[in-house]
DNA sequence: CTTACATAGGTGCATATGCAAGTTATTGGA
DNA sequence: TCCAATAACTTGCATATGCACCTATGTAAG
C-alpha cells in the first residue's frame, strides 16, 4: 500500500504528541496546570512581556488560537493582558505574581518529567530529536515545503 | 535557565505538530477533509472494520476522544458504527462507499504533501524521524517513563 | 485632513482530545 | 443462577486550536 497511513509524517507526529502530552500532563497534574499551559507561562516568563503576535510566533500558534488558549490562564489570574501605551492595538502578556508562584510550584514537576524523558529516551537522542522537530517549525522548512511542486498547486499565502 | 521551555520535549513536539498539521491540512483542503480525518479514514480502511478500542489503540487516542472525533465523520457519512453481533458492547467502525470514494479523491492530495515532506526533509531523515516518534508511542517507552523515578511519585495506572 | 491599506486582536463556529461518570453487555466465579 | 468485577462505549465538561470575519488603531498617500 503506497498510501499506508502508518507512514504519514503528520499522523505519526500527532500520535507521539498525544502520548508525550499525556505523560507530561500526568506529571504536572498535581499543580492543576496542563503541560500546554505550563509551557505558555514559562515562555511568557522567558520572553518578558511579549505581545500576542510575538508569543504566537514563538509557539508556532495561530494568533486567534492563542487568544482562545490564553483565556483560562487570564481567568485564573496567572497572566494579564496589558494594553501597550505606545500602540493601542497591542496587548502585552504579563506573568502575574500568582503566575510566578505557580511556576515555582511546577518547576520540580516539569523537571521530573523532562529528566525522565531524557533518562528513558537518551539525552543525546532527545537533543537530536528536538533539533529535528525545531527544523520542521523553521520558516525555511515551511517555505521549501510550500515551494516544492508549487507549479501543480494553487499558490497560497 | 535550567527550565528553559525551548528544551521541553512536549512543547517542541506540539509546535512541530501544529506546523506540519497546518501544511497537511492545507494540502488536503480541496477535499474538505482535515489531515486528522483523512488519517482516520485511511487507518480504518487499512484495519478493515476495527472496534473503537482497536482504532483508539492504533492511533494512540483516548477512547472517549476517538468517540468525539468520529462524530463529524459518521455525520457526513464517511464512516458507520455497526454493533457487533457477537458482543453487544462493541461497535465496529466501517468505511462507507462514500468514504472509499473520498479516500480515492484525497489519495493524490495526501501523496503530494507526503512527497513534498520527504523531498524537503529528506527521505532517509523522514524515515528516521518517524521511527523515533513511533518509539515514543510504544508501550515500552511509556512503561519505562512511568517506572523511572517512580519511587518519588504516586504510582498511577 | 481624509481615504485606502496594513496591523493587532477578538469572536463565532467547528474540529480535536482527555478525564470523570454513567450505561449496557460480558464474564468469571460462588 | 446470580452477583461482583470487567470491558466497551457514550456523554458532559473543559482545554486546545485554526479559519473566516469584524473592529479598532496606526500609517502612508494625496
Amino acid at each position: 500500500m503506497t498510501n499506508d497511513p502508518s507512514t504519514c509524517s503528520n499522523a505519526v507526529l500527532r500520535q507521539a504528541m498525544r502520548r508525550i502530552g499525556q505523560l507530561y500532563d500526568e506529571a504536572l497534574a498535581p499543580s492543576g496546570l496542563r503541560a500546554t499551559q505550563h509551557g505558555l507561562l514559562a515562555t511568557v516568563r522567558k520572553m518578558g512581556s511579549p505581545t500576542m503576535r510575538e508569543l504566537a510566533e514563538r509557539t508556532v500558534m495561530d494568533l486567534s488560537g492563542l487568544s482562545h488558549t490564553l483565556k483560562p490562564l487570564t481567568r485564573d489570574g496567572y497572566l494579564e493582558l496589558v494594553p501597550d501605551p505606545r500602540d493601542g492595538r497591542v496587548r502585552r502578556i504579563t506573568l502575574t505574581e500568582k503566575g510566578e508562584i505557580k511556576l515555582g510550584e511546577t518547576a520540580k514537576l516539569w523537571r521530573g518529567a523532562q529528566d525522565r524523558f531524557e533518562a528513558v529516551f537518551g539525552k543525546e537522542r532527545a537533543v537530536a530529536l528536538r533539533s529535528e522537530l525545531r527544523f520542521l517549525t523553521s520558516p525555511e522548512f515551511q517555505d521549501a515545503f510550500n515551494d516544492t511542486g508549487a507549479e501543480t498547486r494553487t499558490v497560497t499565502r
